[in-house]
DNA sequence: ATAGATTTTAAACATTTGTTTAAAAAAACT
DNA sequence: AGTTTTTTTAAACAAATGTTTAAAATCTAT
């Protein structure tokens, strides 16, 4: 139960557990990814996945909390900035496109492990509701009331926020086919798409026509 | 080889497997559901599966392929239709979500399958020319000419027009989860997205400073 | 150095997996 | 009727799976 947190070159076994199977499960996802996938790409016998996480369910449950935390606690951190609302929705598009472009399957990984198994959001439950009670939701309603920002709910508006970005990493593969173009092409292909969604969900939002 | 497309109460075999395969393998995806849950969900013998289908492997392709069509084939159609690019936007956008609605695990089943595996694509690559190669994109070519519609490619006019109808389907559990809303309040809350999305895609595209 | 604890290993375990076999049942045909 | 073909079944197959065991190796402290 020591070095577990450090970013040292030797690493301790349980940290190349942990990253093998973080590699491992976000490309296969779970039914996909066997224990033996995950002990080869750590170069380590198998009986020491289970002995240092009981069991191939606990050991996905560790790093599955992980990116759910990956995926939300920027978000959250972000909506409680004390910023202007408009830079904070750039922000927030700035943000989830570089998490996305380090982690291209992340958002794949989460939504469909979710979808299979609703359960495994039970543990997680907190970072869900952090960016439920953020600043964000009352910033938005000043932003409506001043008259600035489109009547809209943050129900409403988050999801106009996230999806174009993480759909655009969902859809990489069919995106490259459809389009025929290869990897240096879908990179300017995104860089340019995300200055769209942010034009797209701030000209929505601030100009339109303003009943008094 | 016989009455394997009717609509006869009394089902084939091979029409059994195919309507249970397509319900376990939705639900599943290729590496969670098993020849056994199939064959039970069918109600017939395991050996079945591969008297009909030759293997697991190819009794997913053709159920796969399937699905790939339904997802692709109205939109192709509609993106073809000789009505106006205004009519077109929002009835592909209704299209999308009702397919969606009847089928709440066709977007993520699809994206997951070729996320896993590109290769699955291969043989389904003439419905992805068949939207590429639509009426859509003169017609928005056409629309930007006389200046109605602002100026913007179907490579990433496309996405904006499907992304958010589909992550609506694919985060439904984690709406739910966050909002606190049941199945009820979740359709309530898609159906009024659903016009939301509409409003906000032809507003961009159709109210914008034209610079003549 | 020695004893004790911890870590790692090879091997085995019982299930489950996709697939095949060979016989039985049903259907089609003469 | 009887014969042949097609469909269905129960049983078995080898390979792969998650997990455990018990011994070996390594580390820790006296």
């Amino acid at each position: 139960m020591k070095n577990s947190m450090t970013c040292s070159p030797f690493k301790s076994t349980e940290e190349k557990i942990r990253e093998a199977a973080k590699r491992v499960f976000l490309e296969k996802g779970f039914d996909g990814a066997t224990s033996r996938d995950i002990a080869d790409a750590a170069g380590i016998n198998i009986a020491l996945t289970n002995y240092y996480f009981r069991s191939k369910e606990k050991l996905f449950m560790s790093i599955f909390e992980e990116m759910f935390q990956l995926f939300f606690n920027g978000i959250a951190e972000i909506m409680n900035k004390p910023i202007g609302f408009r830079e904070k929705i750039a922000e927030l598009i700035d943000h989830d496109f570089e998490l996305l472009k380090k982690n291209p399957s992340l958002a794949i990984f989460v939504m469909n492990e979710i979808h299979r198994n609703p359960d495994r959001m039970a543990t997680s439950i907190e970072v869900l509701k952090k960016v439920h009670h953020s600043q964000f939701e009352a910033q938005l309603q000043q932003e409506i009331e001043r008259g600035a920002v489109r009547p809209i709910t943050a129900m409403h508006l988050m999801p106009l926020i996230f999806c174009n970005i993480q759909f655009l990493f969902m859809g990489k593969a069919m995106h490259m086919k459809m389009w025929q173009v290869d990897e240096v092409g879908f990179d300017a292909f995104a860089n340019k798409h995300k200055e769209l969604v942010k034009d797209l969900v701030l000209t929505y939002l601030y100009e339109y026509e303003k009943v008094t």
